[in-house]
RNA sequence: CGGGGCGUGGCGCAGUCUGGUAGCGCAUCUGCUUUGGGAGCAGAGGGUCGCAGGUUCAAAUCCUGCCGCCCCGACCA
């Protein structure tokens, strides 16, 4: 892409309304734009990365045994009355109501649509283990949206949801998804802690929020040292298979959110010298519910014995939009973002530093159709802006890799390479610079 | 939902107390000079002062009502 035909409203200065670090960056990256209380738009950079990240959740499900389907943002209110929750469900559910005189909510989630879907197909224990997954718009109408895009109103979520005949392939459905959730939150360069989470009405102890630790988080959590330490499982590991003894690794030590934080267990458990209290945000959350809604809504399987049963149920939900807030607080500095590279929305930012010069444009063009056919999406800025400018708005938006061509060096023979997330810099001819960037 | 604050060119702000026909910086446009870490000079454009009523000769400024947004708290993926 080429800077002068992208659309990308950078700001030096930082608007008002924006408090923490993501939410500014992200107005400044001109990545987002406030609709209203809680609503964004996507602007190109901001739309490109929640693809990215939109992706990999994608990849990782897939590669779990999910399969990908789409729901709609509006249900019916009835749907709802089913399980009970129409009711239960406040003021954070918006209600819609169409010219018939429908009543119709904006989804919050999609439990009583998947197993309306599930329940209208599936009578056999022999179609399950199933689970089913959609990335889609949700909408709850906070009472105070903040934070950016961290606690909106309008947010991107993964949710999945898993089918079972028993409790025992319920709780295996749910290691996978754990294993899922390990990979996918490394993949995007986090580190995300499962921690023990409170399941509210649902009861039962399976159920963890996976947290991400960064200085500016919303909460506080306390943690075993030894968690950052633990491996995650690699692409090759076998969602066939008894995932168990993984779980097991990964929820053995001491990890909880201020809320259901025991001191005395802490003190016990975890030696002072790995007791840590940072600040998180949660980026997933995963649920083991049996049959809280199959029974009431009737999904019933017959199972090996004949007898019909209402089917186990799982669900597991990752916010995609939060994400990216999640990301950037865990990854910048003062000049701005610093994107780990799968999820970074141009893998090299081309900085010509003298539009107009023959020998700069030319090299400037070789190493963008280099680094094009080499995948590494570049952006090339080819602006009239002064250099000064554009070093600012390459380290603001934050691509991994920075190439600096300008006839100073190319007197030389010589090129720049610059990487965002450590300032390295290396001055060399263009052919070794591409290929230290990998094309 | 309780408490506090804010709304003035695209962005950041001053002006409001004490009414007199709107200003600064950045950004934008034009010209010239500049060009390796947010340039200089000269000129230009751009504002129903959140909205609606009211008071007044006169309202960004005073009064009433409404709307929007932000912060702290309670609540939440």
């Amino acid at each position: 892409m080429r800077l002068s035909r992208y659309f990308l409203p950078l700001l030096k200065e930082t608007p008002a309304e924006a408090q923490i670090v993501s939410h500014r960056l992200m107005l400044r990256a001109g990545m987002l734009r406030q609709e209203a209380a809680g609503i964004y738009a996507w602007l190109p950079l901001g739309h490109r990365v929640l693809q990215k990240v939109e992706q990999i959740v994608r990849e990782e499900m897939d590669r779990a045994g999910a399969v990908e389907l789409l729901m709609p943002t509006l249900q019916l209110a009835d749907l709802w009355r089913e399980s009970g929750r129409y009711d239960d469900y406040g003021a954070e559910m918006l209600r819609i109501t169409d010219r018939h005189e429908r009543e119709l909510l904006y989804g919050p989630t999609n439990e009583e649509m998947i197993t309306e879907i599930f329940r209208a197909y599936v009578r056999s224990y022999k179609a399950l283990p199933k689970n089913l997954y959609h990335i889609q718009w949700k909408f709850r109408d906070e009472q105070r949206p903040r934070f950016g895009v961290m606690r909106g109103r309008e947010f991107l979520m993964k949710d999945a949801y898993s089918f079972d005949v028993d409790e025992a392939a319920g709780k295996a459905a749910y290691n996978r998804m754990f294993v899922a959730y390990l990979r996918l939150f490394k993949r995007m360069g986090l580190s995300a802690i499962p921690m023990k989470a409170e399941t509210g009405p649902i009861g039962g102890d399976l159920s963890h929020e996976f947290i991400v630790l960064a200085q500016t988080g919303e909460s506080q959590v306390f943690l075993d040292r030894r968690m950052l330490d633990l491996p995650v499982p690699g692409e090759d590991v076998d969602y066939e298979g008894d995932l168990e003894p993984i779980v097991t690794d990964w929820t053995r030590l001491y990890a909880a959110t201020e809320d259901v934080h025991d001191a005395d267990r802490y003190g016990r458990e975890t030696p002072e010298a790995d007791q840590i209290t940072a600040r998180g945000i949660e980026v997933g959350q995963t649920f083991f519910f049996g049959d809280k809604y199959s029974k009431p809504m009737k999904a019933v399987v017959s199972g090996p014995d004949g007898v019909e049963r209402p089917v186990q149920m799982g669900s597991y939900g990752v916010g995609v939009s939060r994400l990216l807030g999640a990301i950037i607080e865990a990854s910048h500095d003062e000049a701005g973002i610093i994107w780990p590279d799968a999820v970074a929305p141009f893998g090299v930012g081309i900085v010509n530093l003298r539009p107009g010069d023959a020998a700069t444009d030319r090299a400037c063009e070789e190493a963008y159709v280099a680094l094009k056919q080499g995948g590494k999406e570049p952006l090339l800025d080819d602006t009239d802006e002064r250099p000064g400018g554009k070093f600012a708005a390459m380290d603001l938006i934050g691509l991994p890799w920075q190439l600096i061509i300008g006839p100073r060096g190319l007197a030389e023979g010589k090129v720049e390479v610059k990487r965002r997330a450590s300032g390295e810099r290396h001055t060399l001819p263009l052919v070794e610079a591409l290929s230290m960037m990998g094309a």
